[in-house]
RNA sequence: UGGCCUGUAGUAUAAUGGUAGUACAACUGGUUUUGGUCCAGUUUGUCGAGGUUCGAAUCCUUGCAGGCCAACCA
């Protein structure tokens, strides 16, 4: 009765609030939103965040939301970008109103600028872009405006035409906006509109040769789409100025631009100009890498869209500076797989446990749940015979005090089948543990216990004769700082060089055999996995998701 | 040394002049056939100084700290 209150106590964060005001004062009638990558890279969870916010906004409104490609500089943009943009978008669950890009707006921008140059607002500089650099002075000095500046309208128009019909070679000649030299924000001082650029464009082909600036493309797409909140990161907050100019001085919708933080997370880097070096210089092997904060690293490595989705509602949206733990990321990963993630028994490390008083060729299929939080999830059957791997540090001969698990004279349950009592261990001649050697109790057995005896500890295992070779890949964070964005030095000098694990050959119980590409699986003690792209029938390759949480590991280290 | 933005537990984020709350992290303990999950609990906070007010995280003054801005990038 009471759960509609219950829902509504979630506070808004600053955005939802303005939209709220903006519905309520009858400024906009409905929310219309847009994200607006430029496919020059792979997306990264910093803009999951992004996307999350403006897809979310507008559904939690009832509104909609653009994607729209800023595709305004040929030389750093690819379709490449925009079909990976466009499948992760989609796969973190989100579907776009209309598909657009900037460079559909060309021709209309073109005239824009023509009407600004007719209204004395704009002109063409023929400086040198040291020139102009030069002029603009600094945050504490004034520019000043150079002769160009003065040009007859006439002048101006048939310059830009002939900018446009490719007269003028790169950086010959630039169109720029008739502001305010002396303002004390540098991007108000005559900021360039159109720049000469002899490049192949990924949609527009050869057809122009000059193309827009962001300030003089993003707003006016914004303005012709009838976005209604034009939402970006904090660094574009001294654009909003020229934002507002051009839409006033060209008449058009009024698009307002509202900032927000960017995420930063530990251990790890956001920007796209990093990300790619990291690819190009072979740091990781491509933007894919189950190590990079991209989506779709992020995806190969096992992230589910709900956990990176239920990330960016948990980390919310403010104006100031952040860095995020890892962990937080961590946790709703692990959240949502312990409910979906099927378990398995999978032994990393192993060594043989040979249960001394069990038949040799006797094989007995017990029984063990698919997923204690899911009642629904099923059981499976595994073979359990004399002759088992274990993981290695799961015997110790002389074990600390709170170490529950096997030791001479010990008893552990072996997960779904018999609690077994240890005997004791073979060596080689270099005291290398080959073997150890226990007494399974008969009436122990999971599911008809009969012995009345609780050891602590619970091992998995799997039957020597039934185990499935398969590749296990461990990640660890892929840099040793947590702030890399301010630690000294190069970023990369921060790289973790020892951020991957390969483990060849781990014995896997028979069921995951039949793994599905898009599974997840909770490898029981050892964290959770997901099948590579890279597994074959011949040779399975899983990815480490994230470890379980380990008290016992943070105990050890005190 | 110009302009703009931001300062609330370790990290984020609420409280919109009226009991500083939530999540993650950390730490205790309980449950457990995963040292997982789950449950219960503990620790830790309003950048500083003045002022307004019965009452300030919130308003005012001032100082301090951090970030952003001078690409023919977005």
């Amino acid at each position: 009765m009471e759960e509609t209150n219950k829902a509504e106590e979630k506070s808004l964060n600053f955005i939802e609030e303005i939209i709220e005001e903006d519905l309520k004062s009858g400024k906009h009638q409905s929310v219309l939103t847009r994200f607006p990558p430029e496919p020059n890279g792979y997306l990264h969870i910093g803009h999951a965040k992004s996307i999350c916010l403006n897809f979310g906004l507008a559904i939690k409104y009832g509104g909609s939301t653009n994607l729209r490609f800023d595709d305004t500089n040929p030389v750093t943009e690819d379709t490449e970008y925009v079909d990976s943009i466009k499948d992760d978008v989609r796969w973190l669950g989100f579907n776009w109103k209309n598909e657009l890009y900037a460079s559909d707006y060309f021709e209309q921008l073109f005239g824009f600028a023509q009407e600004l140059i007719k209204k004395g607002l704009a002109y063409v500089d023929d400086s040198s872009s040291e020139e102009i650099a030069k002029e603009k002075g600094s945050p504490t000095q004034p520019g000043t405006r150079n002769r160009f500046a003065d040009r007859s309208l006439e002048e101006n128009l048939q310059l830009f035409d002939e900018m446009r019909a490719g007269k003028y070679r790169d950086g010959e000649k630039v169109l720029r906006a008739k502001i305010d030299m002396a303002s004390p924000n540098m991007h108000l001082r005559d900021p360039l509109l159109y720049r000469i650029k002899h490049a192949h464009h990924h949609r527009t082909g050869d057809k122009w040769c000059i193309y827009p600036m962001y300030d003089f493309a993003h707003g006016q797409s914004d303005a012709l789409e009838n976005i209604t909140h034009s939402i970006c990161t904090l660094e574009f907050i001294p654009h909003r100025p020229l934002y507002d100019w051009c839409i006033e001085k060209l008449a058009l919708f009024p698009s307002h631009q509202y900032e927000f933080a960017r995420l930063n997370l530990t251990y790890t880097v956001m920007s796209k100009r990093k990300l790619l070096q990291l690819v190009n210089e072979k740091y990781v092997h491509g933007w894919d890498d189950p190590r990079m904060p991209t989506i779709t690293g992020m995806r190969r490595r096992g992230y589910t869209s709900d956990s990176i989705r239920q990330f960016c509602e948990r980390i919310g949206v403010a104006k100031r500076d952040n860095l995020i733990d890892v962990s937080l990321l961590e946790f709703c990963v692990r959240e949502h797989l312990n409910k979906i993630a099927q378990r398995r028994m999978v032994v990393f490390d192993p060594v043989k446990l040979v249960l001394t008083n069990y038949p040799a060729d006797q094989v007995e299929m017990v029984s063990s749940e698919n997923n204690p939080e899911d009642p629904a999830g099923g059981h499976r059957e595994i073979p359990f015979t004399r002759e088992l791997y274990i993981e290695r540090d799961d015997f110790m001969e002389n074990a600390p005090k709170k170490y529950f698990r096997l030791t001479p004279g010990a008893k552990v349950r072996l997960k779904s089948a018999y609690i077994v009592e240890c005997t004791g261990a073979i060596k080689d001649e270099n005291g290398i543990i080959t073997e150890i050697h226990c007494e399974y109790l008969p009436q122990s057995k999971s599911g008809a216990d009969t012995s009345g005896l609780k050891p602590q500890g619970t091992l998995h295992w799997v039957s020597c004769k039934h185990a499935v070779d398969s590749e296990v890949r461990i990640y660890d964070r892929l840099f040793k700082v947590e702030d890399v964005g301010n630690a000294e030095g190069d970023f990369k000098d921060h790289i973790n060089t020892d951020s991957l694990h390969v483990i060849s050959k781990a014995y896997a119980e028979p069921a995951l055999a039949e793994s599905t590409a898009d599974a997840s699986y909770q490898f029981i003690r050892k964290g959770y996995f997901c099948i590579d792209k890279e597994s074959t029938a011949e040779k399975m390759v899983f990815n480490r998701t994230v470890t379980l949480k380990d008290t016992w590991a943070k105990d050890k280290k005190k």
